[in-house]
RNA sequence: GGUGAUGUAGCUCAGCUGGUUAGAGCACAGGAUUCAUAAUCCUGGGGUCGAGGGUUCAAGUCCCUCUUUCACCA
């Protein structure tokens, strides 16, 4: 590969996740993906950085913090901590990982902004928006939640609707109202600030078709026909202003303006690195120059691809920075062929993950095996990634250690003799230059393929030597020595191959073995005569099944405690119905007997844990009365009190006060259970308002 | 709705610019072996390559229509 630098000057990036939520098995994808491809980079020599973030600003991380009580500064904080050791557990190294609230990033993304400035590519422009006039702020379309116009779905976004598919402007819904407030939203004038991007157009069109330095193209060919798409529809003016409140970095010139998350998210690599920087000694400018000849990548999935492709590249053009030497986008993640669910339990954290199947490695080489340079979904079946990882990591790999090994320290006082001449090694050796093509190029379903075809050989070489054979025979013992020897310098070169995706279990294997760590170069060398491995202990274990069993059953728990899909649970609601007469005659009440029952629209404005109660959850209910209603619930064991702050539900409002060890309830929240699960509180449809009277 | 992808053995996937009887791993069946974490080796069964049409001497591979699944629409 014909490089500017050799060896090469590389910075890697993968996407900033957003300081909202935790790392989950899709984020896991990528973070495995670029991993692997800069540790192939630093074994063969080269100089890499890895560098990565939390995007932590923009209106959802601002309104999550006020209703955690908590600043966004911890919050986001709490979340670097939490991030920052998942990623550490699966072995994903970064060389630095930092926080789009920096320093370093408000920095240059104030200078970013005032040279596209001087470059006349700003624009400022009055949009009419909507307004959340209870909490006095503009809203995101996300916000905005009301009646589909299309297919009159309730509770649809303010930019699409998840039932029929249909896009639209927010001012189309039906009964709009705020998802923070609950409040109508009314129209309000605001100046924003534009990037001109429509100008770009004749940059982008011809960068986006541009080919790197060993020319290969910038993208992916699926990715360049994306944007081909794109530039047919024309290019607009990006929006990169958002009004205050907002947590993020100020618009130098325009007080009480800030950079919209996105503006400021991609510079965070650039602060990241630039930190890196400050910590190492590196050039940063060598890096980022216009005429930089060091390579840049950005690993991404494809749903970012618009702001990677487009926006990045013609934000550094025009404020003099290089532009990215290549794009890497992959596909999304499926689990047993469908969408991450919650109902199903498939929707697993990486923190859920480590505590029931403890060893990373095993998803780091189904992923690998899975992945390859295009933007295709990948699939995590969770039943062949147990007979994958058992088949090939336990069965073939290890294995070869595992049979030879013992006759080495039991026979030979752990000594080896040369492998020089075996004709398998020769052929694996062979193999390194196809291998690393195939992680250069992304291909790591390919390289692992050849990698197991490569360990089959080795365990069919030893069954064809038959080492057991010899152990018994007379005047074998040479031979014997021999066979284990060159199976050994097998199980060396394979575990070389693998150590990209496997870095813990390749570390381990060097110390068993007694070598010094491996690099790419190290396929030249080979164990010597007389070298002296230590004794085996098993490297690694099988996965039990049932540990899949018991995560899916783990993250379904999960689900009960945050309810977010309404139809299943109807389902189960009114299965349970009609399976069930639910009373006679005789019982049958008057219409004044529920009259009395006084129902009311409640607002959740809080809730929160009550020390030493084991199910109960204390609500503060507003249902437009003077003051607030205290009401203790038993619903602890299916609900987070965060995601019930704002919510509206159904209380019982005339029901006599009742003293309760913890305080007075007075008051009842209405919620469904049986056996079969629950309790699920109940929800007005949109348009209720709270103190409506339920009749 | 528009656009980009996608659909190959029971499962998960390879099949490059069209060219011999469509491949692998797992699973399954039979045999061998017992060094090894019920690991390994050999043999075998199993696919009208989403559907239909077309181009071609020749198509899983190119074109058209329909259809499945996924994503994006700033």
């Amino acid at each position: 590969m014909a490089a500017k630098h050799n060896p090469r000057k590389i910075l890697v990036t993968s996407a900033l996740p957003y300081a909202n939520g935790s790392i989950h098995l899709g984020h896991l994808v990528e973070y495995i993906q670029t991993d692997i491809w800069v540790r192939f980079q630093k074994m063969q020599g080269h100089t890499v950085h890895y560098v990565c973030a939390d995007d932590t600003h923009g209106t959802p991380i601002m309104l999550r913090a006020e209703k955690e009580g908590i600043t966004p500064e911890a919050l986001i904080a709490n979340v670097h901590k939490e991030h920052s050791a998942d990623f550490a557990e699966f072995l994903v190294a970064f060389d630095n990982y930092y926080s789009t609230n920096a320093p370093e990033n408000k920095e240059l993304s104030q200078g970013i902004y005032n040279k596209l400035k001087a470059a006349g590519k700003i624009a400022t422009k009055t949009i009419e928006q909507y307004y959340d006039p209870v909490k006095n702020m503009f809203l995101p379309d996300r916000f905005i939640k009301g009646e589909c116009p299309k297919c009159h779905a309730k509770d649809q976004y303010g930019d699409s609707c998840e039932v029929c598919g249909a896009t639209y402007n927010p001012t189309e819904l039906i009964n709009a109202y705020s998802a923070v407030s609950g409040a109508a939203p009314i129209r309000k004038e605001t100046e924003h600030y534009f990037f001109k991007l429509s100008e770009c157009e004749g940059f982008l069109k011809e960068w986006t078709r541009s080919e790197a330095f060993d020319g290969k193209p910038t993208l992916q060919g699926e990715a360049a026909n994306k944007m081909g798409e794109w530039f047919e529809s024309g290019l607009n003016d990006w929006d990169i202003s958002r009004d205050a409140p907002y947590f993020g970095f100020e618009i130098p010139d325009a007080p009480g303006k800030y950079f919209y998350v996105w503006l400021d998210a991609p510079i965070g690599y650039m602060a990241s690195f630039k930190k890196l920087c400050a910590d190492s000694g590196l050039d940063f400018d060598e890096y980022w120059n216009k005429d930089s000849s060091t390579e840049l990548y950005h690993f991404i999935g494809k749903d970012i691809l618009y702001f990677h492709a487009l926006f990045w590249p013609a934000t550094l053009e025009f404020s003099g920075y290089r532009k990215p030497t290549k794009i890497f986008s992959h596909g999304f993640l499926t689990v047993n062929g469908e969408k991450m669910s919650k109902s199903r339990g498939t929707f697993i954290t990486a923190r859920s993950y480590l505590e029931h199947i403890k060893n990373p490695e095993y998803l780091r080489y189904y992923y690998a095996a899975k992945l390859n340079s295009s933007m295709e979904d990948i699939d995590l079946s969770l039943d062949d990634f147990v007979a994958r990882v058992n088949s090939d990591l336990v069965g073939k790999f290890i294995n070869i250690a595992s049979r030879t090994a013992g006759f080495i320290n039991k026979r030979f006082d752990g000594k080896l003799r040369s492998a020089a001449n075996n004709k398998v090694v020769a052929e694996l050796k062979l193999s390194a230059n196809t291998i690393a093509e195939a992680y250069e190029t992304r291909e790591y379903g390919r390289a692992l393929r050849e990698i197991m075809r490569l360990a089959d050989s080795a365990n069919g070489y030893v069954a064809e030597a038959a080492p057991w054979v010899m152990a018994k025979q007379e005047g074998q013992d040479s031979a014997l020595q021999q066979a284990c020897s060159d199976a050994l310098e097998m199980f060396r070169l394979l575990t070389l191959y693998l150590k990209p995706v496997l870095p813990k279990l390749a570390s381990d294997i060097e110390q068993f073995l007694n070598i010094a760590p491996l690099s790419w170069a190290s396929v030249e060398d080979s164990l010597a005569d007389n070298h002296s491995i230590n004794a085996y202990e098993h490297l690694i274990i099988r996965i039990d099944p049932k540990l899949i069993e018991a995560l899916t059953e783990a993250n379904k728990e999960n689900l009960e405690a945050t309810p977010q899909v309404a139809a299943p649970l109807l389902e189960k609601v009114v299965v349970k119905a009609l399976a069930e007469p639910i009373l006679t005659e005789a019982e049958y009440i008057s219409i004044d007997d529920f009259t009395k029952v006084d129902l009311r629209i409640a607002k959740i404005v809080n809730a929160e844990h009550v020390e030493g109660a084991e199910k109960l959850l204390k609500l503060t209910l507003d249902i437009g009365e003077a003051s607030t209603r205290q009401v203790f619930a038993g619903i602890k064991s299916a609900y987070d009190p965060a995601t019930l702050v704002g919510r509206l539900t159904v209380m019982v409002a005339n029901l006599a006060p009742r003293k309760m060890k913890f305080g007075m309830s007075d008051g009842m929240v209405l919620a469904a259970s049986d056996e079969s699960g629950g309790p699920f509180i109940l929800s007005p449809d949109a348009g209720a308002q709270l103190g409506m009277r339920v009749k």
